[in-house]
DNA sequence: CTAAGCCTTACAGCAACTAGAAGGTCAAGG
DNA sequence: CCTTGACCTTCTAGTTGCTGTAAGGCTTAG
């Protein structure tokens, strides 16, 4: 099949795929009399895998790691459950970060008159010095 | 007072706020007779703005918004609190994403052996079809 | 024969900085 | 007076992970 089928059986862009060959993130393919590059069910399987990898916010360099592994039939599952598990640990202080984000936006949403007029506590707070925020982000 | 100096002030890189001078994010600030830029403690107040606003998330296009609502006396609060909200919104719908992620995160690391041989489950999910992990998105 | 819809390469641009080079300035110490 | 080190200046290029655009070649249908 041609790039463009690859592309949607994989779910990446036909560029997406062009470039990660770019960065020998993927192999060569095989190219057809024409020059067009052709790809099996095993490359899908490889470029959903990338797809996959990538959604759950692992990065290039994490990508290939993971890759090698997929690849290695000799792989030792505890590898790539500490890859996966570090990620978890990543994403989860991710989010306790944007919590916290999210509340203090939520205090500032909350403590803004939201009229006419020009008085705004949420101009006076982002104003304001670092430590009145990580103060209020401490409480 | 020097860049320097109201870098530390601000929590700003020096370079930070050379950049945003460079993108008409700041005005041009005065100079000393050397050509050293200099600042006011109200600078510094701007800086802080600019900061706190990124922050919580705001790109640099929001920030000239608010910015802009800062410098002006004649600014309706509901306007910054539309702004807020909209951002509230967003870091929420962020936050939901990272959840969903996390959670199927969770699920792999948890189905994985994690033992010296081969088989990985996580491997086999990743591998697997779009759909695969969207159905286990949706229980 | 031509129009569309693929495919190819190569270069540019996005956000929001950050790093580095090459050089000018300034204050302190010997 | 000279040097050293810490500042400051501008400029260019690199980062991440693509995406857009240009300029051209291949393929297929009408």
């Amino acid at each position: 099949m041609n790039i463009s089928e690859a592309a949607k059986l994989s779910g990446l862009a036909a560029k997406t795929i062009r470039y990660y060959e770019s960065i020998d993130l993927l192999d060569l393919p095989r190219r057809g009399a024409n020059g067009y590059r052709r790809y099996q069910d095993g490359d899908v399987q490889t470029l959903c895998f990338l797809r996959q990898a990538r959604q759950f916010g692992f990065n290039i360099d994490q990508c290939r790691l993971l890759l090698a592994l997929y690849k290695n039939p000799q792989r030792r599952s505890a590898e790539v459950h500490h890859l996966v598990s570090e990620k978890l640990a990543e994403v989860d202080a991710h989010i306790r970060e944007l919590g916290e984000t999210r509340d203090l936006l939520a205090q500032l949403v909350g403590a803004c008159p939201n009229d006419e007029a020009s008085g705004c506590s949420i101009i006076d707070t982002l104003a304001g010095q670092p430590e009145q925020v990580v103060a209020e982000k401490k409480r």
